[in-house]
DNA sequence: ATGAAAGCGCTAACAA
DNA sequence: TTGTTAGCGCTTTCAT
């Protein structure tokens, strides 16, 4: 049985309610210059067969679209899915859809945006590849976008994000003030905006506590992967003199860790006192509970997606040097403690 | 400053090409009527002024969208993050774009779904809510869609979902074998095709064993709050006479349950035996770890997408009897033990 | 090898 | 109060 989808059409309408094609449009849009009967009679005739205006239509006619990409490298990670449904929601509050790109590499970036574009999507909010491609900065900077998390200073787009330095500063503070100095950051790639301030912050900290950072121990790996995290870890308490205390720096590695040190049966604090980077519901009940750097991430969705469809909707331009930051708690639970000598 | 952001239009590279319309159209297109020197002439000024092809207009002309409606009840929980990303894997690899859209209830939903049907999206997997409108229901069953895990059997369409019946007798009878009677099973409503066939199951493995269900406990609230799971155990485990064991019906129950059971510092599995729905990576290091009911979610969702995407792409009706179903593993972990008297 | 023109479904300016 | 017409940006005849 093949049955095809036909979509029916304001034609269809008109001719079976015995009008115009603009009479339907005009009363299906409650024009007022239409009498009260030949609008219910279109409305009744509409809705018997389904009919549902076609949007690109509209659009050719000037209507403004109502997608709103939202380009993200991981959607399984708690700190994205946590921005995919608050923006979702917002979207939704303000009658616009969300279109979702994963992309973890610069050319399938560029793919979804150019799509994006090509539909002529109202708008998209990125959480941009550490090197996009010179092809996708020259789309995006002609076209409503928002950055989130990271930040490409190639784009001219205001950016909403984390105070990611201070972060990680207050986080290793917590690790130096309890004692510890051979403290190991596993964070992500140097390549990225966040990567680069989230270590910058780890060095601070020794600066600023006035200690010679000669037994802090620095690796970097992708973001999004959790064998990074597994490999590093296990390569660090492997070593001769192993660190006894651990920061993470992007949500996936502090997930595979966790997942390791279990598996390792690595006794914490005793052992290694650990601080998470991210705050999954989880990590509250991670053996004594996982001290972490608690982002108000959901707050920044939203706050991102309220500034942006508002600016979208008035027709103001995007592409300011508007920039917002928020700020991290440090959440002490039972996974750091002093050093024991 | 107030930049508008205007798109280039075939006309405009015609223009400066010096060519009309129509050649640049056919040049994009590697026509081989046009000559080479044409082409390159044309793509060169196409790139220089970042045209970006009018989806909405191709689409006018008979070219097939390439949204994938995604209706998700909550992108939170790990199973629907899981389809998620699968499904965008999939989307991205046939040249598909995703159209998330959260809907939790039956209005939020039939505005979507008249949404994804007005932008003429290429078709919709769905997750259905317990009771759709009659509306969304029409609307559906003249467009192409596919059902994910809950199936509304109003919908004329193909299903992907799993063995719910059978997974919950299974994890129930791994409870009765180990001589729990007073169980408790908390679950999704009745009114979802999977929360009534789940409770079927657990009744089932009572049956099976031929042991009377007399001090058998069911409670039911919606699959995606958090809340209910909390206070329907509080409320348990506050009796006169608690029961044995637990077993829960939906993964967000299960991920609330972890949490109140932690917070309440009940001793599983001395005080409580526990099997959870549901298998998010952390389970695994919840106490001495939580023995749990594994859903091949990625691959029903991988499949699905699949089987839909390739239904589309050669027009091949979608409003078929065709159903597949996954199984469901019990994976036994530290939280179940034998009942000591 | 290229251009002119029609038409996809809709809305809005102009007629009646 | 309603109909007629033009045109949005594109592809595709049909013409040259």
């Amino acid at each position: 049985m093949t049955q095809s989808y036909k979509m029916v059409t304001a034609r269809d309408v008109a001719e079976l309610a015995d009008v115009s094609v603009s009479t339907v449009g005009r009363a299906l849009a409650d024009d007022p210059r239409i009498s009260a009967k030949t609008i219910s009679r279109v409305k009744e005739v509409a809705s018997r067969l389904g009919y549902v205006g076609n949007l690109p239509a509209r659009q050719m006619r000037g209507a403004k679209s109502n997608l709103i990409g939202l380009m993200l490298p991981d959607i399984r990670n708690y700190f994205y899915a946590t921005i995919a449904e608050a923006l979702s929601d917002c979207c939704s509050a303000n009658g616009y859809q969300l279109a979702l790109s994963i992309a973890n590499d610069p050319e399938t970036e560029a793919r979804h945006v150019t799509e994006l574009i090509s539909a002529r999507a109202a708008g998209i909010v990125i959480v941009p590849t550490a090197q996009p491609k010179r092809e996708t900065r020259d789309l995006l900077n002609n076209f409503p976008h928002v950055q989130l998390l990271r930040r490409v200073d190639t784009y001219n787009s205001a950016w909403f994000g984390i105070n990611d330095e201070e972060s990680l500063c207050e986080g290793t503070k917590h690790l130096l003030n309890l004692g510890h100095r051979r403290i190991a950051y596993v964070g992500g790639s140097l390549e990225l905006s966040t990567g680069n301030a989230r270590r910058a912050g780890f060095r601070r900290a020794f600066a600023e506590s006035g200690i010679e950072p000669d037994e802090a121990i620095e690796i970097f790996g992708p973001p999004s992967s959790a064998q990074f995290g597994a490999n590093a870890v296990t390569e660090l308490l492997n070593r001769p003199n192993p660190p006894t205390a651990l920061i993470t720096g992007t949500i996936r590695v502090t997930q595979a860790i966790l997942e390791i040190l279990h598996q390792m049966k690595i006794s914490v604090p005793e052992d290694l006192s650990v601080v998470g980077f991210g705050d999954a519901p989880e990590f509250k009940w991670w053996g004594s509970g996982l001290t972490t750097l608690r982002m108000p991430i959901e707050d920044l969705a939203t706050t991102c997606g309220l500034w942006f469809l508002h600016h979208i909707a008035s027709e103001r331009p995007t592409n300011q040097q508007h920039s917002s930051v928020a700020t991290a708690t440090l959440v002490v639970r039972g996974s750091t403690a002093p050093l024991s000598h």
